[in-house]
DNA sequence: GAAGTATTTGATAAAATCAGTCGGTTATCT
DNA sequence: AGATAACCGACTGATTTTATCAAATACTTC
């Protein structure tokens, strides 16, 4: 399990798909907009999301993308491999030889580590984050933030 | 609590100078050897150890570094966060603004996690690890390695 | 059904940050 | 004086993030 800026936008952007799960499909222009995360970079990763299955696409005007499955049946940590898939062969991130060619002094400090990572991300599902009190306290901000935007563009145009 | 290469590597070394704590002075070539980090990555983790006041140094033939204090007193977690002091304030990291102007959607996910992490390598000293078996077995197999190398370049010269 | 637009999809490259290396300088011991 | 080792700053390369461009697909409207 390894722990990156890149799995944390991940988990961003899928939690807001979770957010407007009933409302169907979600333009990555609107996420990039709301999370303030840069378009592209959103298709970056919502490509290796797909590939991996955890969303689905419709192309075209009123089309988007959908979480493949119930916002309760995703973990978090699903969504954190999905985007990290095979790096870190490196070093201490798989088995053995870290050091030199055997294991180094700390393998089994982080092996733990990593375990427990793991394990209290995939305690938690998008749909747990979504019911969190938090959570939809930045939604509702964002939501009126977005409205009050598209109120302005409408004006000026 | 980031969590990076850089911060592994550097308890691996620190955990290197608490093994041989009674010893006094541990030159940075030896831990190169014995660890497998190159000799310039070590000096520019220790410049930064040695600033956080977690070792200190002496110059010259002998010189070397050697911990602050006892090892039963370092904590994993104060390693890992003075080698990655002042950076990820970008986002998530710090306090607010994750997203544009307010809190990310994830943020309290994601300070959560970093809060079990800190609590759990602040939990583990150096002077337990060094305790551990399988620590003790690493450095004895990697102590036996030395003693046959240096053997070996005695004879050689 | 043709034109136009909104959206994903893919590729590539520029910019920024991070990991790791290299060369030289300074202090200290023998 | 010479060797040993910490110290320092610039450099290279890899990874992350953003930007740009070109299709491909599907919807809407005329």
């Amino acid at each position: 399990m390894r722990l990156t800026t890149k799995g944390r936008y991940a988990v961003t952007a899928m939690l807001d798909l979770a957010i407007h799960y009933e409302k169907g499909a979600v333009t990555l222009s609107d996420i990039a907009g709301r999370q303030g995360i840069s378009l592209s970079y959103l298709e970056q990763l919502f490509a290796r999301l797909r590939r991996k299955g955890l969303v689905k696409s419709t192309r075209g005007p009123g089309g988007g993308y959908q979480l493949a499955t119930e916002p309760m049946n995703i973990h978090v940590a699903e969504i954190v491999s999905a985007i990290n898939e095979n790096v870190d062969a490196t070093r201490c991130g798989g088995e053995k030889n870290c050091a030199k060619d055997s294991r180094c002094l700390t393998h089994y400090l982080w092996e733990d580590l990593s375990t427990r990572i793991h394990d209290f991300l995939n305690q938690i599902t998008l749909g747990d984050l979504v019911n969190q009190p938090n959570v939809q306290e930045v939604a509702c901000r964002q939501e009126e933030k977005s409205r009050m935007a598209s109120l302005g563009t409408v004006r000026t145009q």
